[in-house]
DNA sequence: TAGTGGTCTAGACCACTAT
DNA sequence: TAGTGGTCTAGACCACTAC
Protein backbone atom coordinates (compact mmCIF):
# COMPACT_ATOMS: atom_id res chain seq x y z
CA UNK A 1 0.00 0.00 0.00
CA UNK A 2 2.40 2.79 0.91
CA UNK A 3 0.89 6.09 1.23
CA UNK A 4 3.39 8.12 2.35
CA UNK A 5 6.87 7.02 1.12
CA UNK A 6 8.57 7.55 4.76
CA UNK A 7 6.23 5.60 6.98
CA UNK A 8 7.17 1.41 7.19
CA UNK A 9 3.23 0.25 6.49
CA UNK A 10 2.82 -1.77 9.17
CA UNK A 11 2.81 1.78 10.93
CA UNK A 12 0.44 3.46 7.94
CA UNK A 13 -1.74 0.40 9.09
CA UNK A 14 -1.93 0.89 12.61
CA UNK A 15 -2.25 4.58 12.44
CA UNK A 16 -5.15 4.10 10.33
CA UNK A 17 -7.19 2.07 12.61
CA UNK A 18 -5.73 4.39 15.38
CA UNK A 19 -7.47 7.32 13.71
CA UNK A 20 -10.24 5.52 12.63
CA UNK A 21 -11.16 4.62 16.35
CA UNK A 22 -10.84 7.65 17.87
CA UNK A 23 -12.93 9.17 15.15
CA UNK A 24 -15.90 6.89 15.75
CA UNK A 25 -15.53 5.01 12.52
CA UNK A 26 -14.45 1.96 14.39
CA UNK A 27 -17.17 1.36 17.54
CA UNK A 28 -16.05 0.13 21.07
CA UNK A 29 -16.67 -3.66 21.04
CA UNK A 30 -16.57 -3.96 17.19
CA UNK A 31 -14.75 -6.86 15.61
CA UNK A 32 -12.57 -5.68 13.01
CA UNK A 33 -11.82 -7.46 9.15
CA UNK A 34 -10.39 -10.24 9.97
CA UNK A 35 -6.46 -10.68 8.79
CA UNK A 36 -7.01 -12.01 5.57
CA UNK A 37 -9.50 -9.61 4.58
CA UNK A 38 -7.27 -7.11 5.74
CA UNK A 39 -4.08 -8.26 3.78
CA UNK A 40 -6.54 -7.97 0.54
CA UNK A 41 -7.85 -4.59 1.66
CA UNK A 42 -4.02 -3.05 1.98
CA UNK A 43 -2.80 -5.39 -0.58
CA UNK A 44 0.05 -6.77 2.02
CA UNK A 45 1.14 -9.83 3.62
CA UNK A 46 -0.22 -11.00 6.66
CA UNK A 47 2.76 -10.67 8.39
CA UNK A 48 2.18 -7.09 7.97
CA UNK A 49 -1.23 -6.95 9.11
CA UNK A 50 -0.49 -9.03 12.03
CA UNK A 51 2.57 -6.74 13.01
CA UNK A 52 -0.13 -3.49 12.65
CA UNK A 53 -2.27 -5.47 15.26
CA UNK A 54 0.45 -6.38 17.44
CA UNK A 55 1.10 -2.57 17.82
CA UNK A 56 -2.76 -1.76 18.26
CA UNK A 57 -3.12 -4.54 21.17
CA UNK A 58 0.40 -3.12 22.94
CA UNK A 59 -0.83 0.25 22.83
CA UNK A 60 -4.22 -1.05 24.70
CA UNK A 61 -6.67 -0.61 21.29
CA UNK A 62 -8.11 -3.84 20.66
CA UNK A 63 -7.90 -7.11 22.03
CA UNK A 64 -7.46 -10.20 19.82
CA UNK A 65 -9.47 -13.71 20.63
CA UNK A 66 -8.29 -16.83 18.97
CA UNK A 67 -10.52 -17.90 16.65
CA UNK A 68 -13.16 -14.98 17.28
CA UNK A 69 -11.16 -12.06 15.75
CA UNK A 70 -10.01 -8.53 16.57
CA UNK A 71 -12.05 -6.15 18.81
CA UNK A 72 -11.94 -2.68 19.62
CA UNK A 73 -11.65 -2.16 23.16
CA UNK A 74 -13.98 -0.26 24.78
CA UNK A 75 -13.01 3.58 26.09
CA UNK A 76 -12.12 4.09 29.43
CA UNK A 77 -13.21 7.51 30.86
CA UNK A 78 -11.24 7.40 34.29
CA UNK A 79 -13.24 7.11 37.17
CA UNK A 80 -11.92 10.26 39.82
CA UNK A 81 -10.61 8.46 43.32
CA UNK A 82 -9.87 11.18 46.04
CA UNK A 83 -7.04 10.65 48.30
CA UNK A 84 -6.51 12.06 51.53
CA UNK A 85 -6.44 10.92 55.35
CA UNK A 86 -9.09 9.40 55.41
CA UNK A 87 -10.73 8.81 52.55
CA UNK A 88 -11.70 4.60 51.59
CA UNK A 89 -12.26 2.68 48.65
CA UNK A 90 -16.14 2.40 49.48
CA UNK A 91 -16.80 5.70 50.64
CA UNK A 92 -15.21 6.65 47.11
CA UNK A 93 -17.40 4.69 44.99
CA UNK A 94 -20.22 4.95 46.87
CA UNK A 95 -20.08 9.24 46.83
CA UNK A 96 -19.83 8.50 43.29
CA UNK A 97 -22.71 5.80 42.26
CA UNK A 98 -20.41 3.10 41.43
CA UNK A 99 -21.38 -0.35 41.42
CA UNK A 100 -18.17 -1.79 43.78
CA UNK A 101 -17.11 -5.43 45.08
CA UNK A 102 -13.96 -6.11 46.87
CA UNK A 103 -12.85 -9.89 46.80
CA UNK A 104 -10.46 -11.25 49.23
CA UNK A 105 -8.17 -13.30 46.52
CA UNK A 106 -5.80 -14.88 49.13
CA UNK A 107 -3.94 -14.19 52.80
CA UNK A 108 -1.57 -15.49 54.86
CA UNK A 109 0.02 -15.27 58.49
CA UNK A 110 3.51 -14.72 58.27
CA UNK A 111 6.47 -12.90 59.00
CA UNK A 112 7.52 -9.26 57.83
CA UNK A 113 10.11 -9.06 55.10
CA UNK A 114 12.60 -6.25 55.66
CA UNK A 115 10.41 -3.40 53.60
CA UNK A 116 7.77 -4.21 55.64
CA UNK A 117 9.53 -4.51 58.96
CA UNK A 118 10.87 -0.89 57.92
CA UNK A 119 7.07 0.66 57.50
CA UNK A 120 5.83 -0.69 60.59
CA UNK A 121 8.00 -0.36 62.85
CA UNK A 122 8.73 -4.06 63.53
CA UNK A 123 10.69 -6.64 63.98
CA UNK A 124 11.99 -9.57 62.20
CA UNK A 125 10.28 -12.26 64.89
CA UNK A 126 6.30 -9.83 64.92
CA UNK A 127 4.03 -12.29 62.68
CA UNK A 128 2.05 -10.03 60.29
CA UNK A 129 -1.19 -11.01 58.52
CA UNK A 130 -0.94 -10.43 54.46
CA UNK A 131 -4.32 -9.86 52.23
CA UNK A 132 -4.22 -9.91 48.96
CA UNK A 133 -7.83 -8.27 47.59
CA UNK A 134 -9.25 -7.43 44.40
CA UNK A 135 -11.16 -4.53 43.82
CA UNK A 136 -13.70 -4.01 41.05
CA UNK A 137 -16.26 -1.73 39.71
CA UNK A 138 -19.35 -1.97 37.29
CA UNK A 139 -18.43 -5.94 37.64
CA UNK A 140 -14.50 -4.96 36.37
CA UNK A 141 -11.80 -5.71 38.27
CA UNK A 142 -9.73 -2.04 39.21
CA UNK A 143 -6.75 -2.85 41.16
CA UNK A 144 -5.40 -5.40 43.32
CA UNK A 145 -4.04 -4.50 46.77
CA UNK A 146 -1.74 -6.26 48.95
CA UNK A 147 -1.95 -5.34 52.54
CA UNK A 148 0.17 -6.66 55.77
CA UNK A 149 -1.09 -5.69 59.59
CA UNK A 150 0.89 -6.71 62.45
CA UNK A 151 -0.87 -9.67 63.93
CA UNK A 152 -0.70 -8.04 67.54
CA UNK A 153 -2.98 -5.35 65.96
CA UNK A 154 -5.62 -7.57 64.97
CA UNK A 155 -5.39 -10.64 66.67
CA UNK A 156 -7.26 -13.76 64.77
CA UNK A 157 -7.71 -12.07 62.14
CA UNK A 158 -7.95 -15.05 60.13
CA UNK A 159 -12.02 -15.31 61.78
CA UNK A 160 -13.18 -12.38 60.84
CA UNK A 161 -12.05 -13.20 56.69
CA UNK A 162 -15.55 -15.19 56.04
CA UNK A 163 -17.65 -13.34 53.61
CA UNK A 164 -15.19 -10.80 53.24
CA UNK A 165 -16.60 -7.22 52.09
CA UNK A 166 -14.19 -4.86 53.29
CA UNK A 167 -11.12 -4.62 55.20
CA UNK A 168 -12.27 -1.23 56.76
CA UNK A 169 -15.36 -2.85 58.23
CA UNK A 170 -13.51 -5.62 59.55
CA UNK A 171 -11.06 -3.13 61.16
CA UNK A 172 -14.19 -0.89 62.57
CA UNK A 173 -16.13 -3.95 63.51
CA UNK A 174 -13.94 -6.47 65.19
CA UNK A 175 -11.33 -3.95 66.14
CA UNK A 176 -12.57 -0.72 67.04
CA UNK A 177 -9.95 1.13 64.73
CA UNK A 178 -10.08 3.72 62.21
CA UNK A 179 -6.92 4.10 60.47
CA UNK A 180 -5.48 7.22 58.95
CA UNK A 181 -3.64 7.67 55.87
CA UNK A 182 0.12 8.54 56.58
CA UNK A 183 1.23 8.99 53.51
CA UNK A 184 1.42 7.73 50.14
CA UNK A 185 3.85 7.51 47.22
CA UNK A 186 2.88 6.94 43.43
CA UNK A 187 4.37 5.54 41.23
CA UNK A 188 3.45 4.81 37.17
CA UNK A 189 4.69 0.94 36.04
CA UNK A 190 3.99 -1.82 33.71
CA UNK A 191 1.57 -4.94 35.70
CA UNK A 192 3.90 -8.20 37.00
CA UNK A 193 2.35 -10.95 35.05
CA UNK A 194 0.62 -12.55 37.20
CA UNK A 195 -1.60 -9.29 38.20
CA UNK A 196 -1.89 -8.29 34.50
CA UNK A 197 -3.64 -11.68 34.30
CA UNK A 198 -6.25 -11.12 37.10
CA UNK A 199 -6.91 -7.08 35.94
CA UNK A 200 -7.88 -8.67 32.43
CA UNK A 201 -4.94 -6.46 30.61
CA UNK A 202 -2.28 -7.06 28.41
CA UNK A 203 1.11 -6.56 30.03
CA UNK A 204 2.17 -3.61 29.13
CA UNK A 205 -0.95 -1.48 30.01
CA UNK A 206 0.57 1.16 32.90
CA UNK A 207 -0.58 0.30 36.11
CA UNK A 208 -0.18 3.24 38.47
CA UNK A 209 1.21 1.98 41.99
CA UNK A 210 0.24 3.69 45.07
CA UNK A 211 2.27 2.42 48.35
CA UNK A 212 0.57 3.77 51.09
CA UNK A 213 1.22 3.74 55.26
CA UNK A 214 -1.80 3.88 57.70
CA UNK A 215 -1.73 4.92 61.16
CA UNK A 216 -3.42 4.49 64.50
CA UNK A 217 -5.01 8.03 64.97
CA UNK A 218 -2.33 10.05 66.38
CA UNK A 219 -0.48 6.81 66.34
CA UNK A 220 1.86 4.19 65.08
CA UNK A 221 1.61 2.46 61.73
CA UNK A 222 -1.21 -0.40 61.91
CA UNK A 223 -1.27 -1.03 57.58
CA UNK A 224 0.84 -1.26 54.61
CA UNK A 225 -0.35 -1.32 51.78
CA UNK A 226 0.59 -1.91 47.65
CA UNK A 227 -2.02 -0.89 45.71
CA UNK A 228 -2.05 -1.27 41.73
CA UNK A 229 -4.42 0.57 39.61
CA UNK A 230 -5.15 -0.17 36.22
CA UNK A 231 -4.36 3.17 35.22
CA UNK A 232 -6.83 3.69 31.87
CA UNK A 233 -9.78 3.04 34.75
CA UNK A 234 -8.75 5.61 37.39
CA UNK A 235 -7.33 8.66 38.34
CA UNK A 236 -6.38 9.90 41.64
CA UNK A 237 -7.35 13.61 43.12
CA UNK A 238 -5.07 15.11 45.52
CA UNK A 239 -6.14 18.08 48.01
CA UNK A 240 -3.14 20.51 49.64
CA UNK B 1 14.49 -25.30 21.02
CA UNK B 2 11.22 -25.79 23.03
CA UNK B 3 12.53 -26.31 26.81
CA UNK B 4 8.45 -26.36 27.45
CA UNK B 5 5.78 -27.84 25.57
CA UNK B 6 3.37 -25.56 26.83
CA UNK B 7 4.75 -22.15 26.21
CA UNK B 8 5.65 -20.71 22.28
CA UNK B 9 9.27 -20.47 21.46
CA UNK B 10 9.44 -16.66 21.15
CA UNK B 11 8.02 -16.21 24.57
CA UNK B 12 10.44 -18.68 26.08
CA UNK B 13 13.52 -16.87 24.35
CA UNK B 14 12.08 -13.44 25.83
CA UNK B 15 11.88 -15.00 29.08
CA UNK B 16 15.34 -16.01 29.43
CA UNK B 17 16.83 -13.06 28.43
CA UNK B 18 14.83 -11.45 30.90
CA UNK B 19 15.77 -14.14 34.12
CA UNK B 20 19.50 -13.46 32.76
CA UNK B 21 19.28 -9.25 32.50
CA UNK B 22 17.18 -9.38 36.65
CA UNK B 23 20.36 -12.03 37.56
CA UNK B 24 22.99 -9.91 36.53
CA UNK B 25 24.60 -12.36 33.58
CA UNK B 26 23.97 -9.74 31.15
CA UNK B 27 24.63 -6.23 32.61
CA UNK B 28 23.48 -2.84 31.86
CA UNK B 29 24.59 -1.39 28.65
CA UNK B 30 26.17 -4.54 27.29
CA UNK B 31 25.14 -5.75 23.60
CA UNK B 32 23.24 -8.77 23.07
CA UNK B 33 24.15 -11.49 20.85
CA UNK B 34 23.25 -10.09 17.49
CA UNK B 35 19.71 -11.83 15.86
CA UNK B 36 21.56 -14.29 13.34
CA UNK B 37 23.83 -15.34 16.02
CA UNK B 38 20.75 -15.94 18.11
CA UNK B 39 19.32 -17.88 15.01
CA UNK B 40 21.87 -20.13 15.68
CA UNK B 41 21.95 -20.30 19.43
CA UNK B 42 18.13 -21.22 19.38
CA UNK B 43 17.92 -22.99 16.82
CA UNK B 44 15.18 -20.96 15.65
CA UNK B 45 13.77 -18.84 12.04
CA UNK B 46 15.15 -14.95 12.93
CA UNK B 47 11.36 -14.18 12.58
CA UNK B 48 11.26 -15.99 16.23
CA UNK B 49 14.31 -14.24 17.96
CA UNK B 50 12.43 -11.25 16.47
CA UNK B 51 9.29 -11.15 18.12
CA UNK B 52 11.64 -12.24 21.53
CA UNK B 53 13.15 -9.12 20.73
CA UNK B 54 10.24 -6.83 19.77
CA UNK B 55 8.93 -8.41 24.17
CA UNK B 56 11.98 -7.27 25.19
CA UNK B 57 11.88 -3.56 23.53
CA UNK B 58 8.44 -3.27 24.96
CA UNK B 59 8.41 -3.96 28.30
CA UNK B 60 11.74 -1.73 29.05
CA UNK B 61 14.41 -4.70 29.00
CA UNK B 62 16.55 -3.41 25.68
CA UNK B 63 16.92 -0.57 23.27
CA UNK B 64 17.74 -2.05 19.66
CA UNK B 65 19.92 -0.22 17.48
CA UNK B 66 19.85 -0.21 13.27
CA UNK B 67 23.65 -1.02 12.29
CA UNK B 68 24.85 -1.68 16.10
CA UNK B 69 23.25 -4.52 17.81
CA UNK B 70 20.41 -4.53 21.11
CA UNK B 71 21.91 -3.22 23.99
CA UNK B 72 20.55 -3.59 28.17
CA UNK B 73 19.18 -1.00 29.20
CA UNK B 74 20.17 0.58 32.55
CA UNK B 75 17.78 0.01 35.45
CA UNK B 76 16.46 2.95 36.66
CA UNK B 77 16.17 3.47 40.36
CA UNK B 78 13.34 5.72 40.72
CA UNK B 79 14.05 9.01 42.34
CA UNK B 80 11.30 9.93 45.11
CA UNK B 81 9.93 13.43 44.40
CA UNK B 82 7.81 15.07 47.47
CA UNK B 83 4.91 16.44 46.51
CA UNK B 84 3.48 19.17 48.75
CA UNK B 85 1.86 22.69 48.84
CA UNK B 86 4.86 24.07 48.28
CA UNK B 87 7.55 22.04 47.34
CA UNK B 88 9.11 23.01 43.77
CA UNK B 89 11.39 20.56 40.99
CA UNK B 90 14.83 22.21 41.93
CA UNK B 91 14.18 22.54 45.34
CA UNK B 92 13.37 18.75 45.59
CA UNK B 93 16.64 18.07 43.32
CA UNK B 94 18.58 20.36 45.49
CA UNK B 95 17.99 18.46 48.42
CA UNK B 96 18.44 15.25 46.81
CA UNK B 97 22.12 16.47 45.52
CA UNK B 98 21.03 15.96 42.05
CA UNK B 99 22.40 17.64 38.87
CA UNK B 100 19.55 19.39 36.70
CA UNK B 101 18.45 21.20 34.19
CA UNK B 102 15.25 22.50 32.70
CA UNK B 103 14.74 23.97 29.15
CA UNK B 104 12.24 25.85 27.82
CA UNK B 105 10.66 23.80 24.82
CA UNK B 106 8.60 26.21 22.98
CA UNK B 107 6.05 28.77 24.06
CA UNK B 108 3.05 30.44 23.10
CA UNK B 109 0.74 33.13 23.65
CA UNK B 110 -3.28 32.43 22.90
CA UNK B 111 -6.78 32.11 24.05
CA UNK B 112 -7.11 29.34 26.51
CA UNK B 113 -9.29 25.73 25.63
CA UNK B 114 -12.52 24.86 27.58
CA UNK B 115 -10.75 23.07 30.10
CA UNK B 116 -7.73 25.66 30.80
CA UNK B 117 -10.68 28.12 30.96
CA UNK B 118 -12.44 25.94 33.84
CA UNK B 119 -8.96 25.40 35.58
CA UNK B 120 -7.99 28.97 35.68
CA UNK B 121 -11.56 30.78 36.08
CA UNK B 122 -11.09 32.27 32.55
CA UNK B 123 -13.41 33.53 29.95
CA UNK B 124 -12.59 32.95 26.58
CA UNK B 125 -11.26 36.12 25.45
CA UNK B 126 -8.87 36.24 28.18
CA UNK B 127 -5.35 35.43 26.89
CA UNK B 128 -2.90 32.89 28.32
CA UNK B 129 0.71 31.90 27.87
CA UNK B 130 1.32 28.17 27.38
CA UNK B 131 5.01 27.20 27.74
CA UNK B 132 6.27 23.54 27.11
CA UNK B 133 9.49 22.91 29.65
CA UNK B 134 11.86 19.82 29.88
CA UNK B 135 13.03 18.84 32.77
CA UNK B 136 16.22 16.90 32.95
CA UNK B 137 18.37 14.97 35.81
CA UNK B 138 21.32 13.78 35.20
CA UNK B 139 21.58 15.08 31.57
CA UNK B 140 18.94 12.59 30.87
CA UNK B 141 15.14 13.93 30.06
CA UNK B 142 12.75 13.10 32.85
CA UNK B 143 9.69 14.92 32.37
CA UNK B 144 7.70 17.42 30.12
CA UNK B 145 5.36 19.93 31.63
CA UNK B 146 3.04 22.25 29.78
CA UNK B 147 2.47 25.33 31.58
CA UNK B 148 -0.58 27.76 31.21
CA UNK B 149 -1.06 30.96 33.07
CA UNK B 150 -3.15 34.06 32.30
CA UNK B 151 -1.21 37.05 30.28
CA UNK B 152 -3.05 39.24 33.18
CA UNK B 153 -1.28 37.81 35.96
CA UNK B 154 2.50 37.83 33.74
CA UNK B 155 2.13 40.39 31.64
CA UNK B 156 5.03 40.32 28.62
CA UNK B 157 6.48 37.68 30.24
CA UNK B 158 8.06 36.63 26.57
CA UNK B 159 10.59 39.32 27.53
CA UNK B 160 11.92 37.33 30.75
CA UNK B 161 12.12 34.01 28.31
CA UNK B 162 15.73 34.63 27.23
CA UNK B 163 18.30 32.12 28.93
CA UNK B 164 15.22 30.46 30.65
CA UNK B 165 16.46 28.07 33.53
CA UNK B 166 13.69 27.93 36.13
CA UNK B 167 9.99 29.33 36.25
CA UNK B 168 9.83 29.88 39.63
CA UNK B 169 12.54 32.30 39.49
CA UNK B 170 11.07 34.09 36.56
CA UNK B 171 7.63 34.64 38.72
CA UNK B 172 10.07 35.62 42.04
CA UNK B 173 12.17 37.66 40.20
CA UNK B 174 9.62 39.47 37.18
CA UNK B 175 6.33 39.33 39.25
CA UNK B 176 7.18 38.57 42.99
CA UNK B 177 4.80 35.78 42.82
CA UNK B 178 4.76 32.64 44.70
CA UNK B 179 2.23 30.01 43.68
CA UNK B 180 1.15 27.45 46.37
CA UNK B 181 -0.13 24.21 45.18
CA UNK B 182 -3.73 23.36 45.74
CA UNK B 183 -4.32 20.30 43.98
CA UNK B 184 -3.02 17.26 42.25
CA UNK B 185 -4.46 14.59 39.69
CA UNK B 186 -2.51 11.49 39.14
CA UNK B 187 -2.71 8.86 36.09
CA UNK B 188 -0.58 6.24 35.00
CA UNK B 189 -0.75 6.42 30.81
CA UNK B 190 0.91 6.05 27.90
CA UNK B 191 3.10 8.75 26.18
CA UNK B 192 1.95 10.38 23.02
CA UNK B 193 4.35 9.38 20.28
CA UNK B 194 6.03 13.35 20.49
CA UNK B 195 6.42 13.00 24.36
CA UNK B 196 8.27 9.38 23.92
CA UNK B 197 10.64 11.08 21.70
CA UNK B 198 11.34 13.80 23.94
CA UNK B 199 11.87 11.72 26.79
CA UNK B 200 13.85 9.26 24.67
CA UNK B 201 11.29 6.08 25.44
CA UNK B 202 9.42 3.45 23.37
CA UNK B 203 5.44 4.59 22.85
CA UNK B 204 4.88 1.80 25.66
CA UNK B 205 6.93 2.61 28.44
CA UNK B 206 4.24 3.77 31.24
CA UNK B 207 4.33 7.70 32.33
CA UNK B 208 2.39 9.25 35.30
CA UNK B 209 0.55 12.52 34.51
CA UNK B 210 -0.03 15.03 37.22
CA UNK B 211 -2.53 17.54 36.23
CA UNK B 212 -2.10 20.45 38.91
CA UNK B 213 -3.62 23.99 40.02
CA UNK B 214 -1.09 26.53 41.42
CA UNK B 215 -3.48 29.48 43.50
CA UNK B 216 -1.74 33.09 44.42
CA UNK B 217 -1.31 32.39 48.56
CA UNK B 218 -5.09 31.96 49.60
CA UNK B 219 -6.16 33.27 46.58
CA UNK B 220 -7.01 32.68 42.50
CA UNK B 221 -5.42 30.22 40.36
CA UNK B 222 -2.48 31.59 38.99
CA UNK B 223 -1.37 28.66 36.60
CA UNK B 224 -2.25 25.53 35.31
CA UNK B 225 0.10 22.81 34.36
CA UNK B 226 0.00 18.82 32.79
CA UNK B 227 3.29 17.48 34.02
CA UNK B 228 3.91 13.87 32.36
CA UNK B 229 7.19 11.78 33.62
CA UNK B 230 8.86 8.87 32.88
CA UNK B 231 7.32 6.37 35.28
CA UNK B 232 10.92 4.17 35.34
CA UNK B 233 12.31 7.76 36.54
CA UNK B 234 10.20 8.91 39.22
CA UNK B 235 8.04 8.48 42.34
CA UNK B 236 6.28 10.79 43.91
CA UNK B 237 5.55 10.84 47.81
CA UNK B 238 2.09 12.87 49.26
CA UNK B 239 2.07 13.35 53.00
CA UNK B 240 -1.35 13.99 54.99
C1' DT C 1 32.88 -3.79 2.96
C1' DA C 2 30.86 -6.64 6.40
C1' DG C 3 27.65 -6.87 9.91
C1' DT C 4 23.56 -5.14 12.10
C1' DG C 5 18.62 -4.34 12.67
C1' DG C 6 14.08 -2.97 9.77
C1' DT C 7 10.78 -4.25 6.30
C1' DC C 8 8.30 -7.35 3.54
C1' DT C 9 6.83 -11.69 0.83
C1' DA C 10 5.10 -16.58 0.49
C1' DG C 11 3.66 -20.39 2.50
C1' DA C 12 2.79 -24.04 6.17
C1' DC C 13 0.57 -26.04 10.17
C1' DC C 14 -1.84 -25.58 14.62
C1' DA C 15 -5.51 -24.30 18.24
C1' DC C 16 -9.60 -22.32 19.03
C1' DT C 17 -14.56 -20.61 17.97
C1' DA C 18 -18.78 -20.58 15.77
C1' DT C 19 -22.25 -23.09 13.10
C1' DT D 1 -16.55 -27.80 8.78
C1' DA D 2 -15.08 -23.19 7.78
C1' DG D 3 -13.03 -19.24 9.54
C1' DT D 4 -10.15 -17.04 12.91
C1' DG D 5 -5.88 -15.83 15.23
C1' DG D 6 -1.05 -18.04 16.92
C1' DT D 7 3.29 -20.03 15.68
C1' DC D 8 7.03 -20.89 12.75
C1' DT D 9 10.07 -21.49 8.43
C1' DA D 10 12.74 -19.68 4.37
C1' DG D 11 14.29 -16.16 1.90
C1' DA D 12 14.81 -11.33 -0.07
C1' DC D 13 16.14 -6.49 -0.01
C1' DC D 14 17.01 -2.13 2.44
C1' DA D 15 19.14 1.42 5.77
C1' DC D 16 22.37 2.23 8.97
C1' DT D 17 26.94 1.63 11.64
C1' DA D 18 31.55 0.43 12.26
C1' DC D 19 35.88 -0.60 10.20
Amino acid sequence: MKLQEDKPCHLEISEYFIDHIQSGVFRENEKLPSENELCLQFKVNRHVVRQALARLTNLGWITPFQGRGCYVNPIQRPIQYVLSSNTRFSDNMKHLGIEHQSELISWEKGLPTEVEQKNLFLTNNQAIYRLEILRLINRQPLSITTTVMPEEEVPNLESCLENFSSLYRILSDNYQVRPIRSRSIFQATLPMLKDAKILEIPENIPIIQIESIMNHPGGNPIEYSIARIRGDMHKCLVEF
